[in-house]
DNA sequence: GAGTGGTCTAGACCACGAA
DNA sequence: TCGTGGTCTAGACCACTCT
């Protein structure tokens, strides 16, 4: 046996788990799908049961998948639930999460911004859609937001204005085609503009939290940038540090 | 063979990781102590090798343990590293966490205050030790900081205040025996009241990060109450949704 | 009852670190 | 060279879900 030895070794589950994202990429298994038995899988890769599970249970710790007992492994989705409860980590005194409502402000078609051309990693002035929207709780303005998503990935978007969802990357997922996986945010405080203070009835220069976040899919690919302003009397961004 | 059969029923693995999490509690084992082997814990315990790894894998997913191959298994300690690195997450332009400084304002016993008590779980006007600290990056002010502790937890803290070392965290685990593991922090944005103002050299009234945090041992004990005031011009707070 | 993931075991071999 | 954790396997049995 001539096996190429410690140099570069990667672990069989490793290699299996590669193949498997691989799957999830190119939407070989699209979110929502059940995919094949433990047994299957093993077979198929050519490798034991317990070797796909380790597989499989990372994936699964990394929220890509989802495995109920009796049923089956899953790819993970944006329900509506997840996308708020995972995504929206604003918390009332009584540190619940609540239902945000929201509602359109515009959308339109725009060149890339230096900013956004860098964080999506566009060229400068390539095409964007821009969306801002208004979030309430208890119908009361909390989040004035603008979000930036690539044109290239959402060809289309433009012309849904009176349909938009609560839960854009659910939008993104089924009409799109992409899946936002993890997001990265960046937190400050600033005093709201005029443009802010009058979407969230504040007095302009009214200290608020400026989020910025930046969404990935399957391969750390950015696809949308988000600049959130939030007004922080009634609620706050709860962060678990573990 | 009578046994209790499906209500109530508690994988082994479980059942293991609860045993060694009262030994991490009541510090039979205590941060920075090698573990015994595998193999020995399997024996000890009467389970298998597989079973103890899996106990000692969640452990280590927690960070309350740390492996290392060839080596052996650890408890984690709060090293200068690990404390700034895991609950510092004010990072600059470029996304790099910086080492900050700490310069103590003044540390006095104090009886606990509503908020403090409810944090806590103290009892209304329970003794209390209260630091106030500055904290720099780059030789500017960057957070004024009100850390409260109580004081049946830190008997003697009051009487350090020359040798109170950058990392807190360090301290409570060396000096009074209880480890910090986990923590919530509530984030909004206020302005900054005249001492606050006069701590970070800003005028009274600017935008300023409010970071509320409550900090964890072992067992889920809250054991710190700290408020810090950022100011986020050159800083901001990184979040990871994953 | 059939099929799924979840647990548990026993044993082999490999990679790593330290003496 | 030895002891450690890391990987991989094969097989048994259990708990859960659906039909």
């Amino acid at each position: 046996m001539d096996e190429i030895k410690s140099p570069s070794f990667k672990p069989l589950y490793q290699q299996v788990k590669e193949l498997m994202l691989m799957r999830l990429t190119d939407r070989s298994w699209a979110p929502g799908d059940l995919l094949p038995s433990e047994g299957v899988l093993a077979s198929e890769f050519g490798v034991s049961q317990g070797t796909v599970r380790k597989a499989l249970d990372e994936l699964t710790s990394e929220n890509l998948l989802r495995r109920s007992q009796g049923r089956g492994t899953f790819v993970a989705e944006h329900t509506t639930n997840r996308s708020l409860f995972h995504f929206l980590n604003l918390v009332n005194a009584d540190n619940e999460k609540q239902i945000p409502q929201s509602r359109l402000v515009d959308m339109q078609l725009g060149l890339a911004e230096p900013d956004e051309a860098k964080a999506l990693k566009l060229e400068l002035g390539e095409q964007v859609v821009r969306i801002r929207r208004n979030r309430y709780l208890n119908d009361c303005p909390v989040i004035a937001e603008q979000i930036t998503v690539p044109w290239k990935l959402t060809p289309g978007l433009e012309n849904l204005a009176e349909d938009l969802p609560n839960t854009l990357y659910q939008l993104y997922e089924k009409r799109f085609g992409f899946s936002v996986t993890k997001a990265s945010e960046w937190l400050s405080a600033i005093s709201a503009s005029p443009y802010e203070a009058a979407q969230l009835g504040l007095a302009v220069g009214t200290p608020v939290l400026c989020i910025q976040r930046l969404a990935y899919t399957y391969n750390a690919q950015p696809v949308e940038f988000r600049l959130s302003v939030c007004h922080t009397a009634n609620h706050r961004y709860l962060s678990e540090l573990t």
